[in-house]
DNA sequence: ACTAAAGTTCGACATATTTCGAATTGTAGT
DNA sequence: ACTACAATTCGAAATATGTCGAACTTTAGT
């Protein structure tokens, strides 16, 4: 936990953005907002694990397999309510990838 | 026109950076500005390859590798310079990962 | 032309990832 | 209790990745 670098860290996040599946995943669960707009905490789009994968063609388990690593990274909470499990993408996680890439 | 969508692009940029030493090279260079201008007025900043894998604990044709990943991935710019191949980035790939991420 | 330095390419091998189907768990309604 | 639905876990197979050393290329200096 203590030898767990900055580093590693994020390239854990580039690793599960680095699939498409998941990317678009997490791409569904970040637009929640037009751009130029933030979303508040209120706002926050939640998907159930299964709307998620809507149009993506992968078969339920491999579905749950990439949410798991979005989740393991980092990126995507997740929380049982009822038969559904929703998901969704906290704004701190974007600001601080954001963050990373911004200079000057 | 193209059959590689965004998210693919995009997702092949991220598995550039999903590799700790890949992340540790684009951390190098992203505080870089490009040839033949500094990127502060304390420390010029000029990296070729070899001296980019300083530290890193990795076979010269590993860290070529890599660099080879960072530039096709978009991310990287490389450019021979008597000896030496010079590496840099382009302030535009910064703006344009902070921006996929930035909702405000 | 010869040599050394800086990188790259190639071939090989170990490990990791992606994906699926089958079986399983958890939840709500009948 | 039984059934249907939502999602996960498990095991297996195909594919991709990370890494190295050896051989090669390109350039600068002698």
């Amino acid at each position: 936990m203590s030898n767990f670098s900055t580093i590693d860290h994020r390239a854990g996040m580039f690793k599960a953005l680095s699939n498409p599946h998941r990317l678009a995943l997490f791409s569904r669960l970040m637009s929640c907002c037009a751009p130029g707009t933030r979303c508040n905490a209120e706002k926050e789009v939640r998907f159930c694990v299964g709307e998620l994968g809507d149009g993506l063609d992968i078969a339920p388990s491999t579905l749950s397999h990439h949410l798991k690593e979005l989740n393991r990274a980092g990126l995507v909470n997740m929380e049982r309510r009822g038969k559904n499990i929703e998901c969704w993408v906290e704004p701190s996680v974007l600001d601080s990838l954001a963050a990373f890439f911004r200079q000057i």
